[in-house]
DNA sequence: CCCTGCGGTTCATTATTATCAACGATGGTT
DNA sequence: AACCATCGTTGATAATAATGAACCGCAGGG
């Protein structure tokens, strides 16, 4: 059923910003894993130089080699040099912490983020894996990532992330209908606790969403001055990164759009 | 003696700049698996985002789980962004390609490269796995990695880059005594046909040494002059990178580079 | 119209992998 | 100092996943 490269890619995840060095038993415990496996596993990725152990305290950490790769990635579809400087001028905008992530897997994978510059604001790790169904980034995706990508998705469970992450998929499934309706996303503590999240879709050259811009908020300051502002500034710059990577956007998307942005107006 | 997930993580080996997009069929040819075998590897990678099947046509490339894999390294352990701006200086003041690689498994990765700015120069694959037995850069970091890595990598068979590549387990010991002796380390057609290289090692927190940096310059323009400009630049560049991430050199090496310098300038 | 090569799938056989316990080493605590 | 817990690592057995040939539908090209 589960493959064994699988499991093993699995220990990546527990590799975060907070947590960059992790010990064999810690691994192990995290994964349900024999540590005996475990050991086995990262030595075949330590090989492959996706984890590195150090000499001295026999921690793990992830390896050059994922350096590498990151390179020929981004030499060859650049996305972080298009993606960076939008977020940027999204933070100031907003005022507000900005991100984009991409597809990668069953979840979400943050390529790009932009830290608000007030002393209270919504900090994600950097290259933290977000799920579809709890993040506004995800709903956003979802709405326009294809009937496959929401099928496969909504195949394996929903984690409750707060008590009021949507764990029904039918829940879900009417989630993405309003996104569709209205071309962006929002998301109030579903994923995280006093984070309010507002995202749109990025498109690739199919026309599919690809992945998707967001901004969080912290919930208490999320006025309706700020939503409407947010929104707008979301939409464009969604807009700008579709562009930006090649990407085209379906016939309906652009009116659809509009008529949210006037809908906002009024 | 191999595991599957060993096989698997060496498919993303054939993902390159050139390349960045692979069939299955091709993929299966060049790693000597079956299809079917590939297959299911693939799919496993890309349950895990580090590789992604594009709809349209079927070809599978690096997904989005290597950035943010790259990210959380990066933030954790910042490199590239020590490494980038020390290539550049080393590359302006040689005039020649100058890029920094770190030991990844069983082998070298490019990190980080500057291109020479001459219509003729040096032009190497971003993100390229170097040989440790055939570059310059390889064995400057053997000469200093110690004695588990050499014995690691002369274990396996060495490959004939060029005609000239040594292939002798005993010939590659006997180049890294001679490293041992100047501290810097240097390779003429031994990788690549034309291509000469200078390369120091540089040290990580244990005085070991973790990688490299080189200067890469046609073999015809290598002439005495700008030999003993490069290795001083190369040199004095490793110096500063081992700084830069935080590195210690051992005591001995930096008497040794002096002595190597004053022997040059006389 | 046939042929070839593509991506993908199936299934019986085989070989790899997970497991569990034990070991030596290490480091903090009593 | 002795102890205890935890660490990383190893090896034999049992269970599982990997394998590879054949096959399918499809798309282009001769």
């Amino acid at each position: 059923m589960s493959s064994t490269v699988a499991k093993a890619l699995l220990l990546l995840e527990f590799f975060t910003e907070n947590e960059p060095e992790l010990g064999l038993s810690e691994i192990a415990r995290r994964s349900g894993l024999d540590k005996a496996t475990v050991h086995r596993m990262l030595g075949a990725m330590s090989d492959a130089g996706l984890v590195e152990q150090r000499a001295d305290s026999r921690l793990y950490r992830l390896g050059a080699g994922v350096l590498r790769l990151a390179r020929v990635r981004e030499t060859a579809f650049p996305i972080s040099s298009v993606v960076q400087p939008l977020l940027e001028t999204l933070s100031d905008t907003t005022g507000e912490t900005a991100h984009a992530s991409l597809i990668s897997g069953r979840a979400l994978a943050n390529v790009g983020t932009c830290e608000s510059k007030k002393g209270s604001r919504v900090s994600l790790i950097a290259g933290e894996v977000l799920p579809f169904h709890s993040t506004a980034s995800g709903l956003a995706t979802l709405a326009y990532g294809g009937d496959d990508l929401v099928q496969r998705v909504l195949d394996a469970p929903l984690e409750a992330r707060t008590p009021l992450t949507i764990t029904d998929p039918e829940g879900i499934r009417r989630r993405i209908e309003m996104v569709q309706r209205s071309g962006f996303s929002e998301s109030d503590q579903t994923n995280e606790e006093d984070v309010h999240g507002i995202a749109a879709p990025v498109f690739d050259r199919t026309m599919i969403a690809c992945g998707a811009v967001s901004v969080s908020t912290p919930s208490h300051r999320m006025t309706e001055a700020q939503r409407s502002k947010t929104i707008a500034a979301v939409l464009q710059t969604a807009a700008a990164m579709t562009d930006g990577i090649g990407g085209q956007r379906p016939r309906d998307y652009m009116s659809l759009v509009t008529r949210t942005m006037d809908g906002i107006d009024a």
